[in-house]
RNA sequence: GGAGAGGUGGCCGAGUGGUUAAAGGCAGCAGACUGUAAAUCUGCCCGCGCAAGCGUACGCUGGUUCGAAUCCAGCCCUCUCCA
């Protein structure tokens, strides 16, 4: 792998960002010399992203980091199509207020990670309904429609896949890469976007959007994928004993999204730290030392800083103190959920009403299987009733979900 | 439009009249072991109920039957081949 000249694919490479890249040697040369503005583009289907999207995110930092310009792109227009993939059929279509209300809470994600403003490498976010609501059927087909195959576009993976496996694949989803190769060249056109950078899955819809750019405007732009990113054991990142690991603060409080990060698995500490901190990799070869129990110590280091990323200082260090004190003195600290009025309420209902248990047949299972605990006690008696004195009751359920009762 | 195959719990996938709340796998949760890790072993895994039990559930709507995921009819959807 030659030297990269740049700092924008210097820092890429060494902190694990690039798994494919169009045409490195040019992009590198592009970079080293001038400000290069590269977009990423996220779906409005939801009020927040979650951690899936976040070597995105971080990548988009990075490209600002190393004195480029970041483009959000949000999905105003394709979202409004909806989604087609996957097999659930018919998925409620969101209406334009509620995308644009998407985008707004999305929005605050990115002013975490990326400072916006008017300067030649401040962030920008932008809708692609602005220019796809407008777009004519007629149109797009005589501009767009000749510089496509099907031929090409049936040998693309995501096609191939669904067709193989003789799943259907909508026209409407069969126009997606064709809808996402008009905003490359449109950003291009708007804004001198030079690169798109995306998952792995979008290295064909990244390819697509390059081509179609340079027959309609001349113009080379590039693209890079980021791996995807999986723990250890080969799954899918960003599921926790809650559910998704929303960014958002108002869908996952800071102690939660602090705890998804202290129990990254040992085997992923090192290139999580890479990936989401910005640690200087100096420092995290020292943590990569690190064995045995020890790890611990790097896990801590990776939950305070990816968590202060996103949540800022004072809330990561409400969260780790939260943690010290229920995990290490078997305390309970300030950060754990509540439950207010719980005294005099039967067991199940409060494991129910915290969140802890989906139905009371849950928590009956658990209380059975010997997990819940009330103030370090283990609870036998499913027809428990919960008293609560002045002091708050610790709740547990397993080792590892903790909160506080309150009168 | 014609012929064939198919639609089962979060996902995959058995199941052709009762013993089926539905095998098995994955994912998930808990227990043990540990280090809030991994691996391993064990248990759990639709809802309500202390329980007996009740209610829902196998694409949709009806029907046959003492009894249906399983049989019949119509409809919707998907796939394959043909036109």
């Amino acid at each position: 792998m030659a030297e990269y000249q740049s700092s924008l694919l210097r820092l890429l490479e060494t902190r694990g960002y690039i798994h494919q890249a169009t045409d490195a040697a040019a992009l590198d040369a592009l970079a080293s010399r001038e400000i290069v503005p590269g977009y990423i583009g996220f779906d409005a289907t939801a009020p927040s992203l979650h951690v899936g999207s976040l070597v995105q995110i971080m990548m988009l930092r990075r490209l600002q980091q190393a004195g480029h310009k970041p483009i959000v792109l949000m999905g105003g227009g394709t979202t409004k199509i909806g989604d087609p993939s996957g097999k659930d059929e018919s998925r409620k279509l969101l209406s334009h207020e509620e995308i644009q209300a998407n985008i707004a809470s999305i929005r605050k994600v990115f002013e975490h990670f990326l400072t916006f403003g008017d300067g030649p490498t401040d962030a920008i976010m932008v809708d692609n309904a602005d220019w796809l609501d407008r777009l004519s059927y007629i149109d797009l087909l005589r501009t767009v429609g000749p510089h496509f195959t099907v031929n090409r576009m049936l040998t693309f993976d995501s096609v191939k896949l669904r067709l193989d496996r003789e799943q259907p694949l909508t026209f409407l989803e069969f126009n997606y890469m064709i809808l996402q190769a008009y905003d490359f060249r449109e950003l291009a056109r708007r804004h001198g976007c030079r690169l798109q950078l995306g998952g792995s899955d979008q290295w064909g819809n990244i390819v697509n959007g390059m081509e179609l750019t340079r027959r309609m405007e001349g113009i080379e732009v590039y693209g890079v994928t980021t791996p995807l990113i999986t723990t250890a054991d080969g799954a899918k990142m960003g599921k926790t004993a809650s559910g998704a690991v929303w960014l958002n603060a108002d869908q996952l409080p800071a102690y939660d999204y602090w705890q998804f990060w202290r129990n990254t698995a040992d085997a992923d500490v090192v290139r999580f730290l890479k990936l989401f901190t910005d640690l200087p990799l100096e420092r995290i070869n020292e943590l990569a030392k690190l064995e045995g129990q020890a790890i611990n110590e790097a896990k801590v280091v990776l939950a305070n800083e990816a968590t202060a990323l996103l949540h800022g200082r004072e809330a990561t260090e409400a969260a780790a103190e939260t943690a010290r004190r229920t995990f290490e003195e078997g305390a309970a600290g300030g950060e754990l959920p509540t439950l207010a009025n719980a005294d005099g309420v039967p067991i199940l209902q409060v494991l129910t009403s915290i969140g802890f248990t989906a139905s009371n047949g849950e928590a009956k299972r658990k209380i059975a299987e010997g997990a819940v605990k009330l103030n370090g006690e283990t609870v036998t008696d499913p027809q428990w009733i919960v008293s609560v004195g002045d002091e708050p009751l610790k709740l547990s359920l397993g080792k590892k979900r903790h909160g506080l009762l309150f009168k």
